[in-house]
Order: structure tokens, then sequence, then C-alpha cells
DNA sequence: ATTATCTGATTTGTCTACATAATGTATTCA
DNA sequence: TGAATACATTATGTAGACAAATCAGATAAT
């Protein structure tokens, strides 16, 4: 029973739930993506699942081989570290702008979900921390109001999370990342632009050392 | 007669031409692209068409609306200062790696390629001197080695040759573009990275001054 | 006169079928 | 026995038809 209330293409559901298979990892990096297998899965034809297959290609996500189909990207080391040089220079220059940009109000909002990840640290929460983290760092993003940034950057994280060891899943790593955003945050209040800027690469840094 | 010696996707091909379309105003930012029309006139079906329109989609070059079909994007003066923020970062970052990380027969190159340049100008080519500069710009940033920054700077690109004043188009800039090459390249032969980083920035600085 | 609704026409989204290219296997010949 | 070629299988690329949704224009109601 097909709930058609949906309003929007058949693909971009389709490219939703294969992105969450691959970043489950039920769907490893280097396999490849069956076409037809795929749409019987789903339940739909081939044309929207090559459709669904091609945005995913276009963040990077999967790897089309000419008349060989599609394959889970692989990210390598040497990838990451490209990766995480793009996101220091973005995110630091988000940082930067936010911190002369943002109303009061929304320096509140940030301060409160800083508060909340502290509470999220304390509880061993890391489930609820990643989520705030991403929260946290995409408030400074929209603060800084380049749609275009915003995009690279969405796009380019998608592709980190292919990687095995997503940054910081291990608990050492968390308390050192709250640190981090406690620095940021403080910069921010304090509308230091500079400062803003090098704790949010300092905090992108770090995460990349994770990572290794 | 279809010479089918192509060993590309149909829908790259298309890409290709529809891109070609765009950046030469026959489509202009804002017009609708009938699926439809595109496909006859290409003389082929509508599947390869919107695989194609997708394509330019992803690049930002069309905008597609919710069964409204797809527009060419629109780019206004705040989406320049957006590009041209990020361009400037990494671009800037580019040259400074190239500045170290360059072999000796590669900033031959970028000399040899500057010179070219200073033909160009010196015989007012626009043309030539248009394209030599991309040449040197890609070279800075094939020799800096990071694939994902080059292809984010790639489609950044493309979506500002849709603004109708694109960058170095008054002969005035030309000659001030000149000699802000200069500075690179001096730059780069000196290996001084922080020179090498912030006389792109300068050069790009000056790149979005002139469009507005 | 303005707004609301219905209907026809147009266009996008999806499906099914066919054509084409690549890979693997088997058979044949040296 | 080994290698090369031809054939069969399989998956991708493309086409054309069908279904569903949106838009425009006309008619009706307030």
């Amino acid at each position: 029973m097909d709930t058609k209330l949906n309003n929007r293409p058949l693909y971009e559901d389709v490219a939703d739930k294969l992105r969450e298979q691959i970043f489950s990892k039920k769907l490893l990096p280097g396999s490849w993506l069956d076409e037809q297998s795929l749409a019987d899965q789903f339940g739909i034809s081939r044309t929207p699942m090559r459709e669904a297959i091609k945005v995913l290609a276009s963040e990077g996500l999967v790897t089309i081989k000419m008349r060989r189909g599609a394959y889970v990207t692989e990210v390598f080391r040497s990838d990451l570290e490209q990766i995480f040089t793009i996101l220091s220079l973005l995110e630091g220059q988000a940082a930067k702008e936010a911190a002369t940009k943002a109303t009061e109000a929304q320096l509140n909002l940030l301060d409160h979900l800083h508060h909340r990840l502290e509470t999220a640290a304390a509880d061993r929460d890391i489930e609820q921390f990643f989520e705030i983290n991403v929260k946290f760092h995409e408030l400074i993003q929209e603060i800084a109001g380049n749609r275009w940034m915003n995009g690279v950057i969405a796009d380019l994280r998608k592709v980190l999370k292919l990687h095995r060891r997503d940054s910081l899943t291990s608990t050492g790593r968390l308390q050192n990342s709250l640190l981090e955003h406690r620095e940021i945050l403080r910069a921010l209040l304090k509308r230091d632009e500079s400062a803003a800027e090098s704790a949010m690469q300092k905090h992108l840094a770090n995460g990349l050392e994770a990572v290794r």
C-alpha cells in the first residue's frame, strides 16, 4: 500500500533511502549498486532508481563508471586530508562571519545548543551529542548566510560519513571536541572574528587527527 | 546519421551542448527548459535529456522546481559575493600549497603560460587572454593536487559564467589582471607561501570588484 | 467587479520494452 | 595443452508510451 501522499519526486525519496543504506554500511564502500535489484527492493522501476543514483553521484557518495554501473565511493586517507583542508577553510570563514553577523537571539540559540551539548556529553549520550554537534555547526553556517558555501560544506560532510572511522566516535575525542566547542562559542559570544575562525580551524584539524 | 563512435554516455554529450547554450546566452538565466523541445532539438528522447538537465542542476547551472521543470539559474549580486568569498579562500589555499609543492618543471610551465598571457594582453587578444588565464589558474590547482577542492572550484566558476558581466571583460580590468598574475607568479617562483596566497586572494577580490 | 471553481491542455514523473556494449565461457585450432 | 575467437549472458543506455499533477482560461457565484 503505497502512501501516495508524497509530494516529492520519487527519486528523491529513494535517494534518501539509498544514502541511508550507504551511511549505515548496509552498502559498503566499493560495492556495486545493481540498478535492477535495488529498483525491485524499493518497488520502483529503473528510471527513478537511475536518477536517485545520479543524485548521490553528484554528492560524491557513489562513483559511476561508464557501462559498468555505480559503486559506493571509497574514501581514502588522502581524501580525508583534502576534504578536511577545505572544511577547515570554509567553516573557519563561516565562524568568522558569524561572529559579527549574529543577532543576540542567534547567539542565545548557540549558547542554548552548547548547553545541550554539555549535557549530552555528561550523560555519555553519543547519539545525542553527535546530533547536537551537527546542529551547532549548521547554525553557525546559517548565521554566516552563504548558501553556496553551505552547500559545499553539506556535500563534503556527507562524503566524510563514508569513512569507517567517522570523526568523533571515540569517547576521548568527545571530551576534546567539547572543549573545542566551548572555545568556539566563547569567541563568538565575544564577537571576536579571528578567535572564532582559528578556534573552528583547530576544531577541524583535531577532527582530522582523530580519524587517522 | 549518428556517428555512434561515442564512447561516452549520450547524456554527457548533451549536457555539454546544453551548458554551451547557457554560457552563450542562447538560453537566458531564468528561462524555462522545455524537456520535450530540447530533446527534439538534440534529436534524442526525453530520458537522456532529463539526465543531462540533472547534471547541470548538480553543477548549479539550472534549478529544478518540483513538478514545474528546470530553469536556468539566475545569479544575483549576492551570489557573486558569496561565490567569490569561497573562491578566494580555496584558490588562495591552492596557490599557497602550489608554492611549496611545485616541481621546477611545473614552475617553468607556469612561467611559460604567463609569458603567453603577456603576449595575448599586448596583442589585445581578449579571447586568447581569457583562455590562457583559465589554464594558469587550473595549473596552480593541479599542482596543489586537492581533487575535491578542484571540483568545487570548477563548479563555482561555471556558475560565475552565468552572470552577464563575466569577470574581466573590460580591457581596463585586463591590464590590472595581468599585473596581479605577475604578482602571483613572482611569489610562486620565490616559493613564498603566504605571498602567493595573498596575491591570489587580492586577484579574486579585484575580480569581484570588476563585476559590480 | 472580484473571487472561486471547474475543465481542458500541457508538462513532468514513471514504467516497460528494446538496443547496445561489455564480460565470461566454451569450443576449436594450432 | 594453451590461446584465440565466437557466442551467450548480463547489465547499462535509450526510446516511447502512460499516468498524475499543475497551469491557464472560462464560467459561475457572491
